[in-house]
DNA sequence: CTGTTAGCGCGTTCAC
DNA sequence: GTGAACGCGCTAACAG
């Protein structure tokens, strides 16, 4: 293996500075194109790369990002990866991810991150303790929100509208017919969770329908709540013809205990998810579901993020909100006969 | 933002010099221990974190693995990089992945991989072009393939062994009376796609049965694959008992096209997939499949390959074949009544 | 436009 | 067991 070539090797070769070899590798504007023309001939000859650990030493940038997730294997956030990756990819940077999962205490996982000496982040997980956030926000430390907020301080975001995506749902159920909606979603403690629950308590108020408790079961953003939600609605004395479920995990749960009880969807009940996630599509699960456009989401965010790293400025004063996408599929059936 | 400490910063305010914090921060025993404990209180008074980039500079060790795959958004690769960033962080290692599809050319995920100075690369990538990969062995470079082999070179690999899952599947079947069996699966190019057919092949010659080209198709190991070979043994005089899918996105496929053409799953037609990836375990899909035990495979490779690195010897006589796991659902029902 | 010089913060080497 | 001097390959600052 032969030893690996340094700028002043390609200089040597090319008969100028080193500084030269290295502005014409930085795109400098100030290089004759002659002599720009001669090093890079050289470069490409000997298929010279600068070495990326002397790069980031020198210039203090690794040309890294980190993405703080709860779990990479969640198609949401793997998703979310992709977006982030396609677009650092155009700029020259990397991704390095980290789940919380995989490191004892969650905090852990930030500092791996922060160790590693990554030039920026993106937060997906929203387990987070805030606290280390705000520190991370008073160094003004490269950083963006993606998928939730940061109530009380300010900081980059990029988040889908999930208010609008509930009222959008609920306005499809109101079309069709359904007045007797229920709600299963994730915690209020999520910006997710909370917002979720607002747009479906403000289409009920709007619609001037009366808001039952017993429609309403918050848990985790996960299947076996969805499982356990409806368990409970069928056997209510007024089952709702419809439920809405706060993810399409929950709204896999959801199926599970209706098909369990023999009921069908949408024939005796209607069911609607939220993220359009793979699953969501498939024929047999065929979930009317909204898209937070997660690709983008992630696109968005490391575009966000690039520029604060390179501009050095972190004003925290970018917040995009992503338009919900309805995707219509037939867990609502069409419209209902006569209203309940 | 107050300025980062080094090492001599630490080194004055313990009173020693910036080696012993060095030796203190790198484990080298030739430190009293008392110096030790002094110069340890004051590092974690101010919780110092050498520099990473000055770290990897000196070291020429960047502590990050590479990890190229066609798509990190699909489950199974999205599992397997679980597994490897579980086991790099216990050495204390972090992960970079790269998706081929994320970059023009395929190669240039690759060099993307490499500029960013990894110390080591799994390849759980299947499209890449081999010559890379022989240039890479033999320069020694740490490097791991996961879930494919590179026939003809010596290279440490971890695979599931495919071969036997399909014979576990065609055994299951043939155990449940089914005879003729038909399969779907990717190219022979794939050491996975060769493989699975292979076992295919062989426990029909065991059993006695005549193999059929008609029941037989290969393409891509994706659901339009699944759903067009699906819809030509729909329409064959014989048409198959049972369907034997290269992995689960092809099953799902295959169920798409059954539904549509009003077949049911068992009664009408078996189905088996490959991979256990999430929607498999679904209540209505509930696929009778085999898992690779992709999050082990991504442990087990990243664990040979920190080896690798840190012993500076590869020498690529690391094989491990895992055993698949049969997962029996409900596809496939339960005993045929006659066989035919 | 080009070259010279001086670090960046660590680890390695060799003294003591 | 400890420390001083040096160098890794690059970029930044200034000089020409």
């Amino acid at each position: 293996m032969k030893k690996k070539l340094t700028i002043r090797d390609i200089a040597n070769m090319a008969g100028v500075s080193h500084m030269t070899v290295s502005r014409v590798l930085n795109d400098d504007s100030r290089v004759s194109s002659e002599t720009r023309a001669r090093v890079l001939s050289v470069v490409r000859a000997h298929n010279f790369t600068p070495n990326p650990k002397a790069r980031a030493f020198s210039s203090n940038k690794s040309r890294i990002i980190g993405l703080l997730v709860s779990d990479i294997s969640n198609p949401f956030y793997a998703e979310l990866a992709r977006g982030m990756e396609e677009k650092a990819h155009e700029y020259d940077y990397n991704i390095m991810f980290c789940s919380e999962l995989s490191v004892d205490k969650e905090q852990e996982a930030l500092n791996f991150l922060l160790k590693a000496g990554v030039d920026g982040l993106v937060f997906a997980s929203v387990r987070l303790n805030d606290s280390r956030i705000e520190r991370l926000i008073k160094e003004s430390f490269p950083l963006v929100l993606v998928n939730r907020e940061l109530p009380g301080h300010a900081c980059d975001h990029v988040v889908c509208n999930n208010r609008k995506g509930a009222r959008i749902l609920m306005k499809h159920l109101f079309g069709l017919g359904y007045q007797r909606i229920a709600i299963i979603t994730g915690s209020s403690d999520l910006s997710t969770g909370l917002q979720r629950l607002e747009g479906y308590h403000s289409s009920l108020r709007e619609k001037g329908i009366a808001i039952k408790a017993d429609y309403i079961v918050q848990g985790a953003f996960d299947r076996e709540t969805g499982y356990n939600g409806t368990r409970r609605f069928i056997n209510l004395d007024e089952r709702p013809q419809a439920i809405f479920a706060g993810n399409d995990y929950i709204a896999m749960g959801v199926l599970d205990a209706l098909d369990e009880a023999g009921l069908t969807v949408p024939g005796d009940i209607a069911v609607v998810g939220f993220d359009n996630t793979h699953f969501a599509a498939h024929r047999r699960i065929n979930l009317t579901t909204v898209s937070q456009r997660q690709y983008e989401m992630g696109a968005i965010g490391v575009d966000i993020l690039i520029h604060s790293i390179e501009q050095a400025k972190t004003d925290y004063q970018h917040h995009v909100v992503l338009e919900p996408l309805l995707i219509i599929r037939e867990s609502c059936g069409h419209r209902l006969q006569a209203a309940h």
